[in-house]
DNA sequence: ACCTGAACACCGTTCAAGT
DNA sequence: ACCTGAACACCGTTCAAGT
């Protein structure tokens, strides 16, 4: 017989989905996230440019596989019991995920980049929070509540990293600062700002938030049962 | 005498920041704030790229004087009484004018982009809070959740409005899916899906979240009947 | 089927020159 | 002091051509 397309075993030399994913990845932890480009990606697999459209039917599919390959590997539920410290625990690993990977965030706020992966952590909300006895809408929201959240958070932490400002820059921005344009007065977090303490709380605002909606909503059901779950039904 | 500068009034066709600035806006409004360029702005103000750097210093120059000058003009404090009311007013005005403008959740997330005026809704609720007897750490906290929280959720719901995946992407995307790779399968939100609902939600998830801390937080200073609450609570 | 090389239509910004 | 025009060093992507 002669040689199959099931035969044939790629080569080492050739270009694949993962090996660009990979060196994608390397380049973000060594470069940084914004000096990621098809160019730059392409030299580092050592390929053309034009080659990683074989395998990514654009940079926007690119990104979207990226942000996959970091999330598939994730743990978002725990063997945690109940819906508090289940919650807690997924949100915690998503804020984890976050700031190892800084380009996520800005992947799963921009764009239509955000993988089917991505949602995991909604999967856990719900089942959590529909277990407590929460409506679905409501659960819904409150996953859009800690996710925002978490993202604006990392996002906001990852980029405070990073200063700024060349110095060629800056020159031109004192010259126009001089004729009245005060192009600074960029007000400042404390320096020792301590954004671990700040999620922990604002994750705490937040599920007292979701205890009281669950303490009430519970009082609401036993008396209107009937009429919620007519709501529910009629979405 | 002779003409001296304080004499010399502007021609009418002379470039002003407040021009460019009004020229952006009203091509953010048309054609939309990713094609926000300064190639674009120039054009629209009649005039070389290269004048605009009379101006600003550089192109994120010109972004952080677009959203001072929406900022400028935004009321956050009402004469609303109690901390509740006056967050809910503060963040809702701030929410307003985020979906008024989409390009500004971009531009505060986005780089040091964001200018003075930005923080204007942080001296509301640091003021609100300690007027309530919440500890400044905590009222910071306090508002970079709720800061955070509206910053994604409006980012989001403004993204949303454009479709995306142009015709001839969909073409290669469709290829590739062929070969196993599935680029689609993103999820979806419901069709319908109430934004403004989910952000009143969302906003008073935390509002009892900081109901729930100022309580804590005043008992404590009574009794330690919080603290072992608390320790019970807390894992 | 996969990769290359040249080219296109964009960017923000520098620099030298005009007035 | 303010503006122009050409140019530089980048982008993502198209297209025709190679193998």
């Amino acid at each position: 017989m002669g040689v199959t397309k099931a035969d044939r075993t790629p080569s080492s030399r050739s270009l694949t989905r993962g090996r660009v994913i990979e060196a994608a990845l390397a380049l973000i932890d060594t470069v940084g996230a914004d000096a990621i480009t098809m160019r730059g990606v392409a030299e580092t697999v050592g390929v053309t440019p034009m080659a990683l459209y074989n395998h990514f039917s654009s940079k926007d599919d690119l990104l979207r596989a990226i942000a996959a390959h970091i999330l598939i590997d994730a743990v978002f539920d725990g063997d945690e019991t109940g819906w508090r410290a289940q919650l807690a625990f997924c949100f915690r690993a998503f804020r984890a995920v976050c700031l190892r990977y800084p380009i996520l965030p800005r992947l799963l706020e921009t764009s239509e980049i955000a993988p089917a992966a991505a949602f995991a952590p909604m999967d856990v909300t719900l089942h959590a929070l529909e277990q407590a006895g929460m409506p679905t809408v409501d659960a819904l929201r409150t996953y859009f509540t800690l996710v925002n959240f978490t993202l604006a958070q990392t996002s906001y932490q990852s980029r405070r990293s990073y200063p700024g400002l060349e110095p060629s820059k800056r020159v031109r921005a004192e010259r126009l600062a001089g004729r009245g344009h005060d192009a600074a007065g960029q007000p400042q977090l404390p320096s020792g700002w301590d954004f671990d303490a700040a999620f922990e709380f604002g994750l705490d605002l937040i599920l007292d938030g979701v205890r009281r909606a669950l303490l009430t909503g519970r009082a609401k059901t036993t008396a209107k049962a009937a009429a919620s779950k007519r709501r529910r039904r009629g979405e």
